[in-house]
DNA sequence: TCGCCCTATATAAGG
DNA sequence: TATAGGGCGA
C-alpha cells in the first residue's frame, strides 16, 4: 500500500526535465549506489545554481555529503575550494564525518566547511584591519555584551528599568541579522528605543567594541558582509576560490548571510554562474524570531536564474498515517513551494490524540503510554517528548524521577553557558589577553575579595583617564591612593597573580595553568566553601572544563572553540526518553514522539500569534510539523483542559492544529473521568472525534479564531473545554460564596474578577480558577 | 561591602 | 510558582 499525499500548491514549479548525462554503469563509483532518482539528481548537478527542497525524512543529508564527496572524488574542487556552511556545529560536524567515512579516511583540507560564524571568523581573522580590528579579537558571549549595553544606559543616563539592556541588545542583534549598521538603521526604528536613542546606542557600543578589540556573533557576519562589499580585491579573491558552495539549511539563513552569499556566489546579475548549492525545507523554517528569512529559500529561483529545482519528496522515515496527518496540517499554509511527500509501506498506526485534565495527568499519561511500550521491548531512546515551551518540561521530570523512569533533557543550558564555566574562561581570557576588560569586570570581585561597586567606579574612571585597559590601570592604581586600603591591597594581589599566570603561561601546559588559576584565585575555595546543593557539581563542571581542555594545542585555540561552539561532546550509551522543545527537535527522529500541550495559546503560542499575526501562525504550524514528522512509527499528541502558567490556573481550547489534522489519521479520546461529576455529559463525548467533528465544536473553533464576536459556546462546550472568552460580567459567583471545584474541592470565593474567581480552598489553599469548573456547593 | 528581602517578570535558543 | 535583580539596612 502506498500513501500519497497531493498538495495543493505542488504546482508552483514544474517538473525538471531530465538532461542529466547520464554516468557510464561501469564506472559508477560505489557512494551513487543506493540513491534514488532525485537524490541523484541533487548529487550529480554540481555545476550552476541549485535548489535542492528536501522534505522532511528524504534523506537530505546523505544527499549533501554524497555531493560533496562526489565533487571531490572526481575531482571537481580540492577540499580547500568547497565552501559548505552549516547552522550548527553539531550539522558541521556530522557532514564532515560523514564525507570522510565515504570517501574513506578523515577530509582533510575542508577549511571552509563550517557553521556562518565560525567561517565568518576565519575570514574576519584574515582580513580583521579591513574593519578596524586586531586580528587576535576577542568574540564576545551574550552576558557580555548585556554588560557593556547596561554600562551604556548608564552613561546616557537611562532607566534601564524602563529600557533595559536586554532590549536594546535585541533590537542590535535584529539590525545587524539584517545587515544594517548603525548609519543604516531606518530612523522609525532608531526612535523606538528611549526616544530615538536606539542608533546612537547601536554606534556606541560598536565604538566601545572596536576600543575593546572585541565583536559579538553578529559582528562576524555583519563585518565580513562590510569587507566583501567595500574591498572588490578581497571578494575576488574568495569567488576565485570557491569554486562550489553549499548551504544547509537555507530556509533558516537570516538577511545578513543571504547578502554575504550573495556576494560570493556572485547571484544577482553580476553575471557570474556560480555553482551554488542551497538545501531546505520551507515547511520547516521555525526561526523567524531569530531573524531567519523564509522568503530567502521561496526567492531562490529569482536570485539565481536559471536555477535548478530538484524536490527530494519520497520520505524514508515515517508511516504513511504520520505523513498523512502532517502533510495535511501543513496544507493549511500559504505560501509554500508545495511539496508532495511519499512513502511506502502500511499505513501504520493512527495519531493518537488525547484530551486530559491537566498537566499532571498529561505527565502520567505519556509515563505510562512509554513504560507500556517499553515492555514491549521498545528503547526509551527511541521515544521523545517534544513541548513548545521549556516550562512544560517540570510535570515530566517530576514524574519521570518518581517513577524512576530514565530520561535526559536535551539542549537547555549549554555547557559553557553556565556561571562557573564563563567565570574560569573569563580568567583564562585575561591571561590571553590582558586588555579583555569585559573579562576582567566579571571576575574582578569573583570571588568577593573585597572589592566593591565603588572601587569599580574609581578604577573604570582611572582607566579612562589613562586610557588603559582595566588590568594594566589596576596595576598603576595600586600604587597611588585612589582606592580604600582593603580593597587597594586585593587588587594589588590580583593584579600580581595575573602578571605571575602570564610569565608562567609560556612555560607550562595550558591545562596546568587552568588548574593553577583555578586554585590561586581562589575560586575552588570559594565553591568548596559553598554548601549550597549546586556547589559540587560546579566543582565538577570545572574538573570537566579543564579536561577538555586537554584536546587543544593552546590556550588560544581553546577560547576561540568555546566561544565558536558552546557545547561540549557527551557520548550516550544509556537507554533513556528523551525530553526536549520542538525547536531542539529539528533534523532529529525517534520511533515514538510524544506531542503534549497542543493547546490555543500555548501551541499555537498567544504571544507569536499576537506579535506576528497570520505570518506567526504559520510558523507555529510549521513547528507542529517539524514534531510530527520526527516520529517514525508512532505520534501522541494530548491537550489538557487546564494547566498551571506561573503559577495560576489556566483554562485553554485544544489547539487548532488539533482540527487540522485529516480526520482519517487521526484516533481520539477522552479520557475516563475528564467530565468528572458532570454525568450526562460523557454520553455524548464517549469519542472526543464526534466532539470535534460536531458543529458545536466547529462553531466553537470558528468563533475562537475569528476574534471578533466571540459568542459564548453552547453549554456542553463551555463545560467540556471551558473558554477564556465568556463574558466577564456574566459571573454567576458571587464574594463568599461556596463552591465544589473536581480537582482542589469545597472552598469559598474570596473575589470575583470577570469569569476569573479567586477561591480558597478548604484543602488546596487559595486558587485562581475559571467559573465554568466550580459548581455551587 | 555584603546579604537579605521584596518585587517584577515570565517563548523558542543557534553561534 | 520560581528566579533574578534592585534596594536598603547593618
Amino acid at each position: 500500500m502506498t500513501g500519497h499525499y497531493q498538495d495543493p500548491l505542488d504546482s508552483a514549479f514544474g517538473d525538471e526535465p531530465e538532461d542529466h548525462a547520464p554516468l557510464m554503469p561501469a564506472r559508477e563509483p560505489p557512494y551513487l549506489s543506493g540513491l534514488n532518482k532525485e537524490q541523484r539528481e541533487a548529487v550529480e548537478a554540481t555545476e550552476g545554481p541549485v535548489l535542492v527542497l528536501a522534505g522532511a525524512g528524504t534523506g537530505k543529508t546523505r544527499v549533501l555529503t554524497t555531493r560533496l564527496a562526489h565533487i571531490l572524488s572526481t575531482r571537481k574542487a580540492w577540499p580547500g575550494q568547497i565552501l559548505a556552511v552549516t547552522f550548527t556545529n553539531k550539522a558541521a560536524r556530522e557532514l564532515k564525518e560523514r564525507i570522510g567515512a565515504l570517501i574513506g579516511g578523515v577530509v582533510e583540507g575542508m577549511q571552509w566547511l563550517g557553521t556562518f560564524h565560525s567561517i565568518g571568523a576565519r575570514m574576519l581573522r584574515r582580513h580583521a584591519e579591513l574593519a578596524g580590528r586586531k586580528s587576535n579579537f576577542t568574540i564576545i558571549d551574550t552576558d557580555d555584551q548585556l554588560r557593556l549595553m547596561k554600562q551604556l544606559l548608564q552613561a546616557e543616563n537611562i532607566d534601564d528599568k524602563r529600557w533595559p539592556a536586554r532590549t536594546l541588545a535585541s533590537m542590535i542583534d535584529g539590525w545587524k541579522n539584517r545587515g544594517l549598521k548603525p548609519e543604516d538603521v531606518p530612523d522609525g526604528e532608531a526612535h523606538a528605543f528611549a526616544f530615538g536613542k536606539g542608533r546612537s546606542l547601536y554606534a556606541a557600543y560598536q565604538e566601545r567594541l572596536r576600543a575593546l578589540n572585541a565583536c559579538d556573533f553578529g559582528d562576524l557576519l555583519l563585518d565580513v558582509l562590510t569587507i566583501l562589499r567595500e574591498h572588490p580585491d578581497v571578494l575576488a579573491d574568495y569567488r576565485d576560490r570557491f569554486r562550489y558552495i553549499l548551504v544547509d539549511e537555507y530556509q533558516d539563513t537570516n538577511t545578513v548571510q543571504y547578502l554575504w552569499l550573495k556576494l560570493l556566489a556572485g547571484g544577482g546579475g553580476s553575471g557570474v554562474r556560480s555553482n551554488v548549492c542551497v538545501v531546505g525545507d520551507d515547511d520547516q523554517s521555525i526561526y523567524g524570531w531569530r531573524g531567519a528569512e523564509i522568503e530567502n529559500i521561496l526567492r531562490f529561483e529569482r536570485d539565481f536564474p536559471g536555477a535548478k529545482v530538484i524536490r527530494l519528496e519520497r520520505n524514508y522515515r515515517s508511516t504513511p498515517a504520520i505523513l498523512g496527518a502532517a502533510s495535511g496540517l501543513i496544507a493549511a499554509n500559504k505560501g509554500r513551494l508545495g511539496k508532495t511527500l511519499w512513502t511506502e509501506g502500511e499505513p501504520g498506526e493512527k495519531i493518537a490524540v488525547k484530551g486530559v485534565w491537566d498537566a499532571e495527568e498529561e505527565a502520567r499519561n505519556v509515563a505510562s503510554e512509554a513504560e507500556n511500550l517499553h515492555r514491549q521491548n521498545h528503547l526509551y531512546a527511541q521515544m521523545a517528548i517534544l513541548v513548545r515551551a521549556s516550562f512544560q518540561m517540570r510535570e515530566f521530570e517530576d514524574r519521570f524521577i518518581s517513577l524512576g523512569l530514565p530520561y535526559k533533557v536535551i539542549g537547555g543550558p549549554r555547557f559553557y553557558e553556565r556561571a562557573e564555566i564563563r567565570d574560569a574562561m573569563a580568567y583564562f581570557r585575561l591571561v590571553a589577553q590582558g586588555d579583555d576588560d569585559l573579562a576582567f569586570e566579571r571576575i574582578i570581585n569573583k570571588p568577593k575579595r573585597g572589592i566593591g561597586d565603588a572601587s569599580v567606579q574609581v578604577l573604570h574612571q582611572f582607566a579612562r583617564s589613562m586610557r588603559m585597559p582595566l588590568l594594566a590601570a589596576a596595576r598603576d592604581i595600586v600604587v597611588t591612593d585612589e582606592l580604600p586600603p582593603k580593597a587597594k591591597k586585593a587588587l594589588g594581589e590580583l593584579v600580581g597573580n595575573f602578571m605571575r599566570w602570564a610569565e608562567v603561561s609560556r612555560q607550562i601546559p595550558h591545562t596546568e595553568l587552568a588548574e593553577m588559576i583555578l586554585d590561586e584565585s581562589g575560586y575552588t575555595d570559594m565553591l568548596k566553601a559553598d554548601k549550597s546543593a549546586e556547589a559540587p557539581g560546579r566543582l565538577d563542571n570545572l574538573k570537566e572544563l579543564v579536561r577538555s581542555m586537554e584536546q587543544f594545542e593552546s590556550l588560544a585555540a581553546f577560547l576561540e572553540h568555546v566561544a565558536l561552539v558552546m557545547e561540549i561532546e557527551q557520548n550516550e550509551t544509556e537507554d533513556r526518553i528523551n525530553l526536549m522543545t520542538l525547536h531542539a527537535a529539528k533534523g532529529l527522529e525517534f520511533d515514538t514522539v510524544f506531542l503534549p500541550g497542543w493547546e490555543e495559546g500555548l501551541f499555537p503560542s498567544q504571544r507569536t500569534m499576537d506579535e506576528n499575526g497570520v505570518a506567526g501562525l504559520e510558523e507555529e504550524r510549521r513547528l507542529a510539523y517539524v514534531g510530527l514528522t520526527r516520529a517514525k512509527k508512532r505520534a501522541f499528541i494530548s491537550f489538557a483542559a487546564n494547566r498551571r502558567i506561573h503559577g495560576s490556573w489556566q483554562s485553554a481550547l485544544p489547539s487548532r492544529f488539533i482540527n487540522e489534522l485529516p480526520p482519517e489519521h487521526v484516533a481520539a479520546a477522552i479520557d475516563e473521568g475528564f467530565y468528572g461529576g458532570n454525568a450526562g455529559f460523557r454520553d455524548n463525548m464517549d469519542g472526543f472525534a464526534s466532539t470535534y467533528d460536531s458543529p458545536g465544536w466547529k462553531r466553537a473553533q470558528a468563533n475562537k479564531s475569528s476574534g471578533y464576536t466571540r459568542a459564548r459556546p453552547p453549554l456542553i462546550e463551555a463545560q467540556a473545554w471551558s473558554v477564556q472568552t465568556s463574558d466577564p460580567a456574566a459571573s454567576q459567583f458571587g464574594r463568599g460564596d461556596r463552591v465544589f471545584h473536581q480537582k482542589f474541592g469545597y472552598g469559598l470565593v474570596r473575589a470575583v474578577e470577570g469569569n476569573k474567581l479567586t477561591v480558597d480552598f478548604d484543602k488546596a489553599g487559595e486558587k485562581k480558577v475559571i467559573d465554568q469548573f466550580v459548581t455551587r456547593g
